[in-house]
DNA sequence: GAGAGAAACTTCCTATCGGGAAGTAGGCAC
DNA sequence: GTGCCTACTTCCCGATAGGAAGTTTCTCTC
């Protein structure tokens, strides 16, 4: 392992790791990432937190969020699953936990290198349910006039 | 709604689909997509069926699979949730389900142009999951370490 | 002509999981 | 001391996912 440079690890890495293969570790991360929370946290934590204009690519501006913050952000979020999928995303590398024992505690949360990549990715799942979702409610009425 | 002109309903539109809002139809589809058997089936019909060779970006070649094929392909995958998911991806336009009366009948399952264009997205999660596995490893190794 | 078998589901039961609400810790303000 | 603040943690319950067995329609075998 230590012998190898990292191109070779690399490139070994993508014969091992078969997401289709139930027991793979890859298949277990993907089901991981693939989690409307982790989701929404990471694009929370990537900077586009604003209503989002489609067309407007604007820059990311990855940015520390506090606790409080990104529950006021997603609305809906239970206090448990934020807590359990920051707990996860930290416990995986994707961010950073600072505690900062300010008056009441401050906990501020950041994105790692490898979370801000993963983030071009959720990204771009956000944007995609934002620009496609007229087509997709035209074609959910279409199918359902078909069928009915 | 039918009284505005064309250029309001754009402005509007721009903050109507905010994905962070719970009530949002962007929000509900943005849940629904990060989904992992949703990644997963837009991947195999998108066709990076393989293990995914190291040099070779092979290219997309999106094809029809059968029902069987998709779950053999996705090993784990209970039927249930095959045919639940298979169902809500059609009925949201992003695949087509076509049944042939052979000898035991025939279905197969094609994505559409919206499909495909989702399984861009679908595709770079699977491999950042493949890629950055390793990373992620060492990380919970890591952390894991420091904390006990 | 009575199974057996194959594809694509459907149904039922149970284990697991997520949401809601209430409780906790530790410090400060009144 | 009472209450409030943030950031959780715990408990309970309804929703959901998974496993396995049943269903349908046809054809092929014995």
């Amino acid at each position: 392992m230590t012998t190898m440079k990292a191109a070779q690890k690399r490139a070994q890495a993508k014969v091992e790791y078969n997401a289709f293969l139930a027991g793979c570790p890859s298949r277990q991360l993907l089901d991981r990432i693939s989690d409307k929370w982790v989701v929404l946290i990471l694009c929370a934590l990537g900077g586009d937190n604003s209503a989002g204009q489609p067309g407007a690519a604007h820059a990311d501006a990855p940015k520390a969020m506090r606790y409080s913050e990104i529950s006021r952000l997603l609305i809906g979020v239970s206090q448990k699953m934020l807590t359990q999928t920051l707990r996860s995303l930290e416990h995986d590398g994707l961010l950073t936990r600072t505690v900062t024992p300010t008056v009441p505690v401050t906990v501020s949360y950041e994105l790692t290198d490898l979370g801000l990549s993963l983030h071009h990715m959720t990204r771009g799942l956000r944007s995609w349910a934002q620009t496609h979702m007229a087509e997709v409610l035209a074609n959910r009425e279409n199918y359902d006039s078909r069928t009915s």
